[in-house]
DNA sequence: GTAAATGCAAAGGTTTTGCACGTTA
DNA sequence: TAACGTGCAAAACCTTTGCATTTAC
């Protein structure tokens, strides 16, 4: 699907940056911070201040083509919404070290989702539009760690 | 059961502003931030300063006694963690407004978030302690808002 | 040509840190 | 009394805003 249609759609102009801030999210599979999506903006060759990012991203989120995710780490962090080119996932978050892992939801749990979007919206009169399933503790590495020292 | 009991086996002294702030917590069934919870330290009669309640907080959550979240309005909000007198709960988040409506989670949730945590921690070797759900979407009132308006 | 988007610098807001002073054990 | 905890002020951070300039349509 072609980004530039998005935009028109919404009767946004199609520009350099707003396209570049797309792409980098593309070639990317990480959570990107918005300083981080502005450096590979620019590694790109196009130059892009970090407050036309953060601009974009807004219209991005608004537009339902981009996820925002907080972790914990202090900064926002971004990625395509389901059907640009990913898969939906859940996310296992470290809490001593931070690491993120994805790992693609389960069968179990999207039918779990389903189910709930109906619950939830009839009950609440919620409309549903996305969920973030994060499971909390700890890697392999920093659950070692804290059996020996006490965090 | 006693704060002062969990501080003293963590080998962490037992003070004033610390069981305020746990108190303040027991006392409110909502997600606070650092400063509401500072006001309402300070409505019980106890003075704290903002860096000892951000402090304490960090402590607590480190005593998995605290669960911190970040619901997107830019400041961490905190509640006590599940079996200290709270039930589980999930969240849904209105993308338009910021409020949050906490809900029982549903049997079915419960039973897949126990098989999920064996499954999560034998493939990925991690060490779950919580997970947060949430459910993202538009609460009745912005949906009919957003309806007329295209946001 | 005109309204919209950009980019810089500055402001805004939350969270953290340095350091002298109080408190707990 | 010897660590540990506190609180203030200042710093550090991420994010947003104001405004002159540039750009898309």
């Amino acid at each position: 699907m072609d980004p530039a249609a998005y935009f028109r759609r919404w009767r946004r102009r199609v520009t350099r940056p707003r396209l570049a801030v797309v792409a980098a999210l593309e070639r990317s599979a990480a959570h990107l911070s918005a300083d981080e999506i502005r450096r590979a903006v620019r590694a790109a060759g196009e130059p892009a201040g970090l407050t036309t990012v953060y601009r974009t991203l807004a219209l991005l989120e608004r537009m339902q083509l981009v996820v925002r995710h907080e972790f914990g780490d202090g900064e926002c962090r971004y990625e395509l919404a389901d059907g640009w080119h990913k898969v939906h996932h859940h996310h296992l978050v470290c809490s001593a070290c931070g690491t993120v892992t994805e790992y693609r939801a389960f069968k179990e749990e999207n039918a779990l989702v389903a189910r709930m979007q109906e619950v939830l919206s009839r009950k609440y009169r919620f409309t549903i539009r996305g969920h973030q399933f994060n499971f909390v503790g700890l890697c392999a590495r920093c659950c070692e760690r804290s059996a020996r020292i006490h965090l």
